[in-house]
DNA sequence: CTATTTGCAAACCCTTTGCAAAAAT
DNA sequence: ATTTTTGCAAAGGGTTTGCAAATAG
C-alpha cells in the first residue's frame, strides 16, 4: 500500500480513504464495472455517492493509474501498473490477464519499427473463449 | 461496392440504401462518431433517423463488419476489413490506421505461444503523438 | 489556511425500445 | 408473402455538474 500512497503523491492527488479504498479493490478484484467498484466500497463506506466513483475513476484514468476496458457490454477498469494484455472470452464475455512482459516488449518493438514512431503506451486486447467455456 | 453487397447477403442482411450509405461513408472517412455518420448520412437521406444509425452500427457490429474504437472520449467506428492497428494521438485524440500484415501476424503468434490459446480476433491499439502534433 | 474532495440532487447527455408503416428478398 | 428495416417519439440508463460542507496536506 505504501506504493500506492507514493503514486498519489507523485500525481498530486489526496489520499482520502475513499480512494484508497477504490483502488485497494481494484488491486483486488480485476477488471469491476463502475457499479461493481460502488456496490465493494459501499460496504465500508455505505455514505458513498456513485458521484465519487465516477469522479475518483475519471481522475486516475487521466493520470494513467487506471486503464478503460471497453470489451463490449459495460465498461471496466484495471490498475494499470505491470505490463500485461487481456484476452476478452467471447462467450461469457470476461476478461483475462496475461502478464508477459518479453512478448510485450517484443510486439512493440516490432509495431515500433513498423510505424515509425515513439509508443507511450501499448494496449492489446484480443477475443478468445475461456477454458470454461470451452470445457462447456 | 460489389464486395459490400456479397458481405451482407452472407450475414443475411438486408441492403437497404441506408445501410449502404452508412458503409460507405465508413470507407470515405475513417472513425467517425455515431453524430458524425448521422450528420454526413442526413445529407443524401435527410429523413432518416438516429436510431437507424444506432440499430446499423450494433447489427454491422454484431456480424463483426465494423469495430468500436475507444479512444477516451466519444467512441469511433471503422470497417474491419484490412488487418491493422490504431495509434491514438495523446494530443488531439485522432486515431491513424497503420496497415502491416506482417507485424500483426508476428504479434499474434507470439501472443498466442504466450497464453496458450486461439485468437479469435486481435485489436492493437497504441498512445502515440501524430505527426501533426509533434511539429506543433 | 488553501486546495481538493465528497455527497447530494438535478441536469444532461447518449442509447435503446416499441410500434406501425415501408421496403427488401 | 415473409422478414427485416425504417423512423418517430418516448423511455431508459449511465455519467456529469454545481454547490456547500467536509477533509487532506
Amino acid at each position: 500500500m505504501e506504493e500506492v500512497l507514493d503514486l498519489l503523491k507523485e500525481k498530486n492527488l489526496k489520499a482520502t480513504p475513499q480512494r484508497l479504498a477504490i483502488l485497494n479493490y481494484l488491486n483486488h478484484k480485476t477488471h469491476p464495472t463502475i457499479e461493481e467498484i460502488f456496490e465493494e466500497v459501499k460496504k465500508s463506506f455505505p455514505s458513498i455517492s456513485l458521484a465519487t466513483i465516477y469522479k475518483n475513476i475519471n481522475t486516475l484514468k487521466d493520470v494513467g493509474i487506471v486503464i478503460e476496458l471497453n470489451p463490449g457490454g459495460k465498461l471496466k477498469y484495471d490498475i494499470n501498473i505491470y505490463p500485461h494484455f487481456h484476452g476478452v472470452c467471447e462467450k461469457c464475455g470476461n476478461i483475462e490477464d496475461f502478464y508477459d512482459e518479453g512478448v510485450m516488449k517484443a510486439c512493440k518493438e516490432k509495431l515500433k519499427k513498423s510505424m515509425n514512431k515513439n509508443i507511450k503506451r501499448l494496449s492489446i486486447t484480443l477475443s478468445m473463449v475461456c477454458d470454461k467455456c470451452a470445457k462447456a
